[in-house]
DNA sequence: TATACTATACCGTCCAGTCGGTATAGTTAA
DNA sequence: TTAACTATACCGACTGGACGGTATAGTATA
């Protein structure tokens, strides 16, 4: 039966991110993500008292889902699992970061629990490696390439994307202890 | 008497990167920024006859600088000069970055320039590289560390930035041809 | 009936852009 | 030299629309 009351929270959220990747940061509403969303802006207002709560939201979902993402890595190092779980060829996934740009623009200081997270995730692949610097670098191309695609900034194809990627795992792989 | 009041605009188009800076890309109105400029709301619209005048002034006046210290990057190579002109203990060195994020928000399409701007340098610097790819990460890890810095996202200390900056520079200068 | 959810009407505020006006410095010319 | 005129820079009241949030009434289902 799956009464699916649960995942109109998730439904929401998906749709800010469609609404932000569409038409921008600045252009997210109530009323256009309600509309994004198949529902009305009463609907949204019920399930997110508040546009900062939304956002909220959108960043927690974001953050759960690198994380959960860093724990299933298996085997490999942290950088390893970083850097072979992206998918940039995966629009949710780009959709997804746009969190961090609604959250700079409205309300900046939403972005502490991503800045804890950049700190943990620092100390970790510090931890792990023989070269924190190297490593440290592999990290900002990673993020860089992050914020690139949110931006459609990236000036090359997602071939060669992949093949950087590839090319990063390999020296992450050489490097870890 | 060099009553200098002839670079208003500059004067505006800094206060409004400031306004970014202090409260958020969201917070960027026209009264705000005539405010940070010591003006009133028609002084800047008599300077930039719309919001999106001063945004597009913001980008432009961000990739000329960059372009400059390119250009000014004398005998090393393109991609060392981006390493080496970059500072980010500078305060309006992350401000004039913080145009990206305003315009991202509310006028996607005024990045157009800066993608272009891109491709433009990643195609020099592939150009000169023995290992391309590697260069690109460099680039990336560049950018990454400006977008990280703009939204107050680096997890550790300047100084650190600085030894990461002259490691990535040593690259740059083994990888070159 | 109660709970969970959705829709609609409305209010107050914020904001981009307009417009009529002021101030001042320069230019022309009688 | 002074009156008439023009250009540049700026001010601030105002308008219309957008938006966040509230209130409330309705519907579906267990």
């Amino acid at each position: 039966m799956s009464t699916r009351s649960n995942n109109q929270a998730s439904n929401i959220l998906l749709a800010a991110t469609e609404v932000i990747a569409q038409r921008g940061a600045g252009k997210l509403t109530i009323e256009s993500v309600a509309r994004q969303a198949g529902m009305s802006k009463g609907g949204v207002l019920y399930h997110f008292p508040t546009k900062d709560a939304l956002l909220e939201g959108m960043l927690s979902a974001l953050l759960s889902k690198i994380d959960d993402r860093r724990e299933h890595g298996s085997d490999k190092s942290v950088l390893s699992a970083l850097l072979g779980s992206l998918d940039f060829s995966d629009q949710s996934e780009r959709n997804m970061s746009l969190a961090i740009l609604a959250a700079s623009a409205e309300r900046p200081e939403l972005l502490k629990p991503a800045k804890a997270y950049f700190q943990q995730v620092t100390r970790d692949v510090a931890r792990e490696s023989k070269d924190p610097d190297l490593a440290k670098i592999l990290m900002l191309a990673l993020e860089g390439l992050r914020f690139m695609h949110m931006l459609d900034l990236v000036p090359w194809s997602s071939n060669q994307t992949k093949s950087l990627m590839k090319r990063m795992l390999l020296i992450a792989a050489e490097e870890s202890s």
